[in-house]
DNA sequence: GGATCCGTTGTAGCT
DNA sequence: AAGCTACAACGGATC
């Protein structure tokens, strides 16, 4: 029999797979080291990762995630997740306590936001005087070291795809295959488990009424709403989807390109995005986003393909830069004393048209289909997203792009701190990026430019807003313009069945920009 | 150092 | 009906 005498505890923070994990890796490569611990903490005050406000699908995406990796750890390596619930800072040195001195190693991701960060930094002092090492591995769910490169004396803060060039080159190195981005890890072959050691911690009285069991994790997507469900969480569907969307797909791997108009989702099936859908599996860490990488680059070795910002590696780099910026910039998530955002006299909360928006209920169905999407799916195009937070923000409502934010950070399934801020401030027309301020979306994209894609996002617009889905495509983005014969037959008649526009979006365009430009003369 | 160019994805209106 | 032009007009990079 093996004495066991040093463990190391894996807290995964936001890294929910096995694959190309770094502290699973490590671990399981000591000889030093006896056993490992899998350790889930879930804070109902912290959220989850960076993103604090969760709403049911993240809350549903995240239960299924912890299923599947408490399912693929004791299936492939004999392990058992143990989750915990409640402030990481008292259970970390209350599991250590739990183990009677043998726990020499807490190996734990990275996390840039300011209180993940103030979190870690006082769980090394705690753990520190205990005699426990801790062990912060950086680039986990980035390909820059967040980090390292922030406090490099040559960084500053990148603003475009070129800037995001000289980092990546200057931190990775590049050839003529591409930046050397390092490769997933190879899968691990076996984790030094002890069934003893947990069983310890699961009768410990530190940690009393603290172990969530996967039992309790089951039931409770049970409990969300079905349309919610469309993004099963979990390494093994991120896995799955890498495989049907980029995988067996290098011709679109090829050709990724942001569409000029807001293309939003599959004509074919109305849940489906018109991207890979990827990004709530790389915002919890179920999947690596350097396997997605390699993907991306075994799919364009040899061939003719799109270039960044436009291609699919290009939109992995838009993400480091958000994540670089969300590091280096203070207060990013806020108006003032954020040298990233421009301060704008924005108009008065206002419920009314808060409430509009958010429901789905503003009169524009293009705007609505996505914002009804949003809620019942928890998740909503990248262009569409730029249409509804242009809508609510610059272009027609006039709204601080906080109240968007954080309906945003609370309904994405993908929730994603740094990225849903920088998005916001980039939209919002505050940011210092290339956004000149007079670029208003159009919430009624009547797309004269192209039949095919009206056809597509009529019909869109007819799933999602069924009170307008006998409205012929010609009428469809402004409704209340139909001649009322038209309304009739359609059986939907505007402003009793569907509302009326609650602006006339030209004028509150031509306002909002005269207002918005005497922000910037003030100051 | 002033002019010009350009920025991951614009809009409206005319022909 | 696709393509052009005018609009409105920022701010940093580049020449």
């Amino acid at each position: 029999m093996v004495v066991v005498v040093r463990v190391a505890i894996v807290w995964m923070r936001n890294i929910l797979r096995v694959h190309d994990n770094p502290l699973l890796t490590w671990a399981s490569s000591r000889d030093d080291l006896d056993a490992v611990i899998p350790l889930i903490i879930m804070d109902p005050d912290r959220g989850f990762g960076s993103t604090k406000l969760m709403g049911s699908a993240r809350m549903r995406f995240l239960h299924d995630s912890l299923i599947d990796l408490s399912d693929c750890l004791s299936r492939d390596y004999g392990a058992d997740l143990t989750i915990l619930s409640g402030r990481a800072k008292e259970l970390i040195p209350m599991t250590v306590k739990s183990l009677n001195g043998m726990v020499k190693w807490v190996l734990c991701d990275y996390v840039q936001d300011p209180e993940s960060r103030e979190e870690i930094y006082r769980i090394h002092r705690s753990l520190s005087d205990l005699g426990v090492k801790t062990k912060v591995f950086p680039a986990v769910n980035t390909l820059l070291d967040i980090e390292a490169n922030t406090k490099d004396d040559e960084y500053e803060n990148p603003k475009s795809t070129k800037d995001m060039d000289k980092i990546l080159t200057r931190s990775l190195g590049i050839t003529t295959e591409g930046y050397l981005v390092p490769k997933p890890l190879k899968p691990i072959e076996k984790i030094n488990y002890c069934q003893d050691l947990v069983n310890n911690l699961n009768g410990s009285d530190f940690l009393r009424g603290r172990i969530v069991t996967r039992k309790y994790l089951a039931t409770f997507p049970e409990q969300i709403n079905t349309l919610g469900r469309y993004f099963p969480g979990g390494e093994s569907e991120a896995i799955d989807r890498l495989r049907r969307k980029v995988i067996e797909r290098p011709e679109f791997v090829n050709r990724f390109s942001k569409p000029s108009t807001a293309s939003t989702n599959d004509p074919n099936n109305p849940l489906e995005p018109s991207t890979t859908g990827l990004s709530p599996y790389l915002s919890t860490g179920c999947l690596s986003i350097r396997l997605l990488w390699e993907e991306c680059r075994k799919a364009n070795e040899g061939k003719e393909h799109t270039q960044p910002p436009k291609s699919l590696q290009g939109q992995v780099i838009f993400r480091e830069m958000f994540y670089l910026l969300s590091r280096s910039v203070d207060n990013w998530d806020n108006d003032v004393e954020n040298i990233n955002c421009k301060p704008i006299l924005w108009g008065d909360y206002d419920k009314d048209m808060l409430t509009a928006w958010e429901d789905g209920m503003t009169g524009f169905p293009f705007i609505d289909a996505m914002m009804r999407q949003l809620d019942e799916t928890g998740w909503m195009h990248h262009l569409g997203r730029h249409a509804v937070s242009c809508f609510l923000t610059r272009g027609q409502l006039w709204q601080h792009w906080k109240y968007g934010r954080d309906i945003f950070e609370k309904k994405l399934v993908d929730s994603d701190w740094a990225v849903n801020n920088g998005n916001w401030l980039w939209l919002a027309g505050v940011a210092p990026f290339s956004m000149p301020y007079y670029r208003v979306y159009n919430p009624c994209p009547d797309s004269k430019s192209s039949l095919n894609v009206e056809t597509e996002e009529a019909e869109f617009i007819r799933h999602w807003v069924p009170e307008l889905a006998s409205f012929p495509s010609k009428f469809i983005f402004e409704p209340h313009l139909a001649p009322i014969e038209v309304q009739n037959t359609s059986g939907c008649i505007i402003g009793q069945d569907y509302p009326w526009p609650i602006v006339d979006r030209k004028e509150s365009r031509r306002l909002n920009l005269s207002l918005f430009k005497e922000s910037l003369e003030r100051e």
